[in-house]
DNA sequence: TGCTAGCACTCAAATAAACCGAGTGCCAAA
DNA sequence: TTTGGCACTCGGTTTATTTGAGTGCTAGCA
């Protein structure tokens, strides 16, 4: 069943209202400040009807109307992209003048930036590496008796990991062992590595050296488990809003923030080809607080998506802003990458 | 002046009730429950002289007395390790039976362990790079036209950064420019960079590369102004005291978790000597908001520390409790680092 | 038929008043 | 010097009262 227009007209003002002052919103200020060509009356009979249909909720019965989880859904559904401010524009961009010096960066700068401009808490989550190609691996001896393991992924260098290599091992052993890494792991996703057993490729030359095979092996495995980073700021901004006075929803809310595993599942959409996804209040997922709202976008150049950025806040929360903060955010990063290359 | 025998136990015990009960104690209470041989008339008398030497302070005529931070002072100057609870001591335990993979991962453990035993928020801020030696220099060439720059200090690897090289580099080349940088810069601590003027040292010889070099360069001055890290934990449970069920005061603490920079300055103690370092309420640090105490200790193997750990919470926190399991996990991780060798 | 002015009714929130009791200070006696 | 006793204080809690924003409904008008 679909709105009549004046009921969307008064359902989209009240929700607007609503977002800006979280109170319960009366006819008398939809008439006044929305739609000064109805008179309240007739505002009071549309917010009636719209209360019997499930959008609205009445907290007592002489008090104004709060939307309800389907309210902000209609609310949000009917979103656009709307230009930001110049203030805003430029406190974004003054984010992005220095170079860029790698990917962590750019999600660290991303969360700050976010939190910054929206005023809601922001949450920036890379994505996870068993999905990257291993595309150049090599030991780099550093000292007699142990190298350094040097990964090239497609989208990172990993070079965290030291290990221990004969003493006697000569230049052109090594060349050798770097080739046969080289042929065994690459190109492959680290993902993949799960089903390699190195009994069955390793000819007889290599059965002496076979210590560091399995010793790079463990440490593909140990990065491609590697956690997400997950990068959270403006924790503390939630207390602006009033629905986090209370300290109990205050408390959970930050509880959520630190249970970084949760929180990456909850920013981390599955590909559903939106660039842009919209989670109010528990509708479907367990894992958001309740009363929270989340709203999320990928980042990242064409197919190739480097993480998931967003913010958590209230139900009530400014999905205009934040959305067009995020488109613009989006397109600048991916403008910043195309110049990368 | 120094306080009577008497005095000293009535005020010990009193701060040991404020404590754990965040209300202000009466007489009447510390007869009761830590001094019953005493009347509370008497210690009535003997709370009047304390709070006219400045240790006590009464909220209102007819309320009981609060500590001072001075009286604080007084307390945890005489503080002595206690022994922790096998739960604790196995709570502690298990967070360090996995292997040791990286300083970073001795750092975040520690952070967790201590904001779970504590349940105070806990910090860990790993110690800053320009004090650490440049002990290896090395490029390691990746494609042709490109290679990365290889760091190693005293205390860590750093593998983030690759730079441009001439396509026609020969493997000669490569290594005579591996030779030069070290000659240049090591052993120095990164610190010493500041003063280094690339024109005065190189040769002609070595002119034609000389882009390589100051690309060197600039790397290594980004790496020693890279920015500690400093990882809490646990800010969430700060709510569950008293004291921050006031949410300007809630809000205040996180937005002082949130100031990385200003975090670090507060938990970096200058090299006093001392292994713990206890900061109680604005008695000197500016940093610090009104009404927290930071208890901070050193991690590390004798001389070489890898960063200092501790916890930040109300003035009245159990300092007892967090000064045991600092000691604690400040052993634990001596030993285990020293097994590591 | 649809809109609106008017009015009685509701109820949360703010304000005021009354009460309670934990705790102190002080005095006089042991 | 210590202690029992007692009057006094004052923050916190409970109860009562007031206020006003907001609604639902009805009757009249276009």
């Amino acid at each position: 069943m679909t709105l009549s227009d004046r009921k969307k007209k008064i359902l989209y003002s009240l929700v607007d209202d609503y977002i800006v002052t979280a109170e319960p919103v009366s006819s008398k200020k939809i008439q006044e400040e929305h739609l000064p060509d109805y008179s309240s009356a007739t505002i009071r009979n549309e917010l009636s009807a719209l209360e019997s249909m499930g959008y609205l909720v009445q907290p007592h019965t002489s008090s104004g109307r709060i939307p309800s989880q389907k309210a902000f859904r209609f609310y949000v559904d009917q979103l656009m992209v709307t230009p930001l401010s110049r203030d805003e524009i430029s406190a974004i961009e003054s984010h992005f003048t220095d170079k860029i010096s790698s990917m962590q960066d750019v999600m660290s700068r991303v969360a700050e930036v976010l939190a910054e401009v929206t005023h809601y808490t922001s949450v920036a989550v890379g994505d996870s590496i068993g999905k990257e190609t291993i595309n150049k691996i090599r030991l780099v001896q550093l000292t007699q008796g142990n190298a350094l393991v040097l990964i090239v992924s497609d989208r990172n260098v990993f070079k965290d990991h030291i290990i221990d290599v004969p003493v006697n091992l000569s230049e052109k052993d090594l060349e050798n062992v770097n080739n046969w890494l080289n042929k065994l792991f690459t190109p492959k996703k680290f993902d993949e590595l799960k089903d390699i057993d190195l009994v069955d490729v390793l000819n007889d030359e290599l059965k002496s050296l076979h210590e560091i095979f399995e010793d790079v092996l463990k440490i593909l495995r140990e990065v491609s488990m590697k956690k997400q980073e997950i990068i959270t700021q403006g924790a503390s901004q939630i207390l602006d809003y009033p629905e986090y006075n209370d300290i109990d929803n205050a408390k959970q809310f930050l509880q959520t923030i630190e249970q970084k595993q949760k929180l990456a599942k909850l920013f981390s959409t599955e590909d559903n080809g939106l660039e842009l996804n919209i989670k109010i209040g528990r509708e479907e997922e367990q894992d958001l607080p309740d009363g929270c709202s989340v709203v999320t976008a990928k980042v990242g150049l064409n197919q190739n998506s480097i993480g998931n950025i967003g913010v958590i806040g209230p139900v009530r929360m400014d999905y205009k802003k934040v959305v067009s903060v995020l488109d613009h955010i989006g397109k600048l990063i991916e403008k910043l990458l195309n110049e990368e290359e």
